[in-house]
DNA sequence: AACCCTATATTTAGGCT
DNA sequence: CAGCCTAAATATAGGGT
């Protein structure tokens, strides 16, 4: 998409990588707003780059994601008499499980939302991860506020331009 | 970027915003993968749609980050000044919450990291939000376990092909 | 619906300022 | 570096099957 065809490896050339990042994540994210609005999706692309910082998995864990797709490639029968013998991870109950986090879950939820939110007022920044876990849960939160901050905003600015 | 050009606006015809979903997010996905390769970096997209299912949030609350905006905007001496009025969020130690949430997340860490390991390995389709928050966690799950795993996967195959 | 096709829209690599 | 430019590469809308 350019002068040159480029190889699909990474750009050797430290500022040439630089650039291209900036224009291609400038493109990505474009097109991503394309998406949510042609299609009526909600989407979200989180990008870490060495310019920022943060950690992130997917699609980092080939070795992760190959042996999972190996194992969802046997035929289903094999694939449950197979899983039968993982004693190790599949006498875990996974409900039981999921009742215990949730618990888990419920005492540090209002925590977390208590922290995002004071980040986002202070304008600290977020790790997109957490945002993106409870940006959902806090929206009641924000809404509450909004009109609030609005107002304050407003007010703050007529002061600013006096 | 076709025959025509098309309105940035909500596809009206349905089978039509379907195909369109699909196309884009082949190319968004692809985008993505040269991103991350070209630029050394690490990506993830997350898009939910009506085909799948999940919940999400950035980038569809555009009042939260409007307000938000709204108040970065402002000088930063105007913006401290306005913060220091805003007691029912500042007065909040931001240091304070950090450590009560860390007490809390070590607890269910460890719930998270085997109820989502045990999901992969049934092969449960995983929430994108959590596999992604944990992944990284529970890389060394998976390396413990990749070796056995893959012998096992390995014997299956043959037994299978017999 | 899932593929092909291809004219056209869009992105972008490299150069320049 | 941050823009701007433009030739060339890519993505994709609409159509056909």
């Amino acid at each position: 998409m350019g002068r040159r065809k480029v190889k699909h490896e990474l750009i050797s050339n430290e500022s040439a990588r630089k650039l291209t990042f900036k224009k291609r994540r400038a493109g990505l994210l474009k097109k991503l707003m394309e998406l949510t609005t042609l299609c009526g999706v909600i989407a979200c692309a989180i990008i870490f780059s060495a310019y920022n910082s943060s950690p992130d998995i997917w699609p980092s864990h080939p070795e992760a994601v190959s042996v999972l797709e190996k194992f969802k490639r046997l035929p289903p029968k094999k694939q449950s008499k197979y899983m039968m013998d993982q004693e190790s991870f599949l006498t875990r109950n996974i409900s039981k499980l999921n009742e215990k986090l949730e618990k888990q879950r419920k005492k540090n939820e209002r925590i977390e939302l208590e922290l995002i939110y004071a980040k986002c007022i202070t304008g600290e920044n977020l790790d997109p991860l957490n945002s993106l876990m409870n940006m959902n849960d806090i929206s009641h939160l924000l809404k509450e506020n909004l009109e609030y901050m609005t107002d304050r905003i407003d007010a703050a600015k007529d002061k600013i331009e006096e």
